[in-house]
DNA sequence: TTGTAAGCGTTATCAT
DNA sequence: ATGATAACGCTTACAA
């Protein structure tokens, strides 16, 4: 006596083909929607299709088409920054709207672990991808390598020293920095500080660099306090920090607006004001910026655009087109708090 | 005269067979680490692999298996939301983690447009993905159907109405609305009113239900306003309209700690003073309520735990174990802000 | 322990 | 316009 099966077969193109009494290639070319099939044929295909509840399997189709029509996206952020950056919600969308408009499924996979990373490096090297887009790879993770072995087609968004040689949608750091700071002289401060983030990250030591630029003989590395996430709590306690260091500063550079927020906060619980003892500028012009009150000077990073850019570089590839790196315009955004 | 092709074909299990000279049978056994392969046979594969760089093909592999180990994550949500809800990382990171764990790989598909819905309906009826956890559908939107199309082990997070018979992992939102709202009212607040969001989802439903139960006699529907999003934009606008409608109110509940943190900015900016003059709970226990001053008292919803969970039920299903809904305890977080 | 060969469900080429 | 038939790259009985 053997148990019913819970889950029938599912229906192949040749169970169409014999419900409609044709062929294979007849069944195949209506399903794709090819030219040269008679009406009649058409007809009772489609309708050998309804009757046996046929829907094609994409995984033999990819096998013989040697193609996927998917992208993958990887993500290997600390887990921290899942929550409090809204720059990668914004990059996933934008990198999702390219991609659907040329008919690519986007992927998105995430590392969280060891074993993330290698899953995840096995998966690009599967053929299961035409492409990838990175967001934020180590130089040291396996994704880069499982890149390099098979050359998929990639692109980073943003710009990692010491990865390989890909393509990338990437803004200015620096320079960006460097404009904002500078705006943030220009309204007279005289004792200016950073609470620097993320070092480990090409973001994190560009946006130091470019402060550093601007202060140029002003720069004093005791206003400069570092910590290792993008995060409100960062601010929060760099600048406690900052004020027992040197209670007369009146200029901070925020390395991202979530860091800014705390800094504000810390600010104002200790009794400053913003922007009248104490200016404050950030950078991204997240949505934290408006939240804050006074709203946050910040800069403007076009996160969309970077997600559809970097997908852009990878269909360019797929498509045999030379694809080369891009850097996106900032725009400083001057609010209320300096 | 022809141009080089760029890049070489992947080389697959014939060539290691041959370069080895051994079979694809014996390739494949140590591919795949079985037994019953001697010591020198694995040595001359693993030689020849290395030698022709090969890497097995998932996609020929999974169409002959009949299994992609993989699990679709699929998140619908209003382009806003994807920035300003933390719950949605937390959830992702949760049943990261209980698939990783299982050896599944997770991928995540968005939609964001109808065009998406198509296209990841398809993506799940092509057999490229063992099952799916779904994150707030829309009761009509293609995925239900694919799902149900093709019988897909799935499970929700969240329990939309109108959805087919699948099992979910929710909290119950009525009975922490409920609690949280009791507990404001224990505070002696005469006025109290709500800041609902989201009607459209079951969230926003149950958690004016569970008010409104809460208030019972003292239920007023002109204290509650409507916002389509829980957004802080939600709060801010919601306090003020309230604030204009009663400027006795003394209490109010805010759907969600974003929209609670809102509220709170437009009583501050109209110089009430939290909670001397008016308490306000959100629900969430989100990164927004520690930001808050003074700190939201609020639901602590289990996010990560939502999300793990709702990958079990798809996990059980797949080994042909029963599965069903599982609703997860939420507690109270009591704070400064009522 | 290893080799042989039959699929897995498609698409694509080539006749007809 | 349609039908055979050969791939696509892999796993897996079954035989040896």
């Amino acid at each position: 006596m053997s148990l019913t099966r819970m889950r029938a077969r599912r229906a192949t193109i040749n169970d169409v083909a014999d419900a409609a009494g044709l062929s294979r290639g007849t069944v195949s070319r209506v399903v794709n929607g090819e030219k040269y099939v008679s009406a009649e044929a058409r007809m009772a295909v489609e309708a050998a299709i309804a009757q046996v509840g046929y829907v094609r399997n994409t995984a033999a189709r990819n096998l013989v088409t040697q193609e996927s029509r998917a992208i993958g996206l990887i993500i290997h952020e600390p887990h921290s920054l899942l929550f409090e950056d809204p720059n990668i919600g914004s990059i996933l969308l934008g990198a999702n709207e390219a991609l659907s408009k040329a008919d690519y499924q986007l992927v998105t996979l995430i590392i969280d672990s060891d074993r993330d990373s290698h899953r995840v490096a096995d998966h690009l090297r599967g053929g299961l991808i035409d492409g990838a887009v990175i967001v934020s790879a180590r130089a040291s993770d396996p994704i880069a390598a499982a890149v390099a072995d098979i050359g998929l087609p990639a692109a980073f968004v943003g710009h990692p020293d010491g990865t390989p040689d890909l393509p990338y949608a990437a803004i200015d750091n620096v320079e960006a920095a460097r404009a904002i700071t500078s705006r943030l002289l220009g309204t007279g401060r005289q004792r200016v500080g950073m609470i620097a983030s993320a070092l480990d990250r090409d973001s994190g030591q560009d946006r130091l660099a470019g402060f550093r630029a601007a202060m140029g003989e002003r720069y004093d590395p005791r206003l400069v306090v570092e910590y290792p996430l993008y995060t409100y709590a960062a601010g929060f306690e760099g600048m406690q920090k900052l004020l027992r260091r040197d209670p007369s500063i009146d200029g901070v550079f925020a390395a991202s607006d979530a860091v800014a927020a705390g800094a504000m906060t810390a600010l104002q619980e200790a009794g400053r004001r913003v922007p009248e003892d104490v200016g404050i500028v950030g950078f991204d012009d997240s949505s934290w910026a408006l939240r804050c009150r006074p709203q946050l000077s910040t800069v403007r990073q076009p996160a969309g655009l970077l997600g559809t850019t970097a997908a852009e570089l990878v269909l360019a590839q797929l498509m045999g087109l030379p694809s080369s790196p891009r850097v996106l315009e900032t725009v400083v955004m001057w609010r209320g708090s300096a």
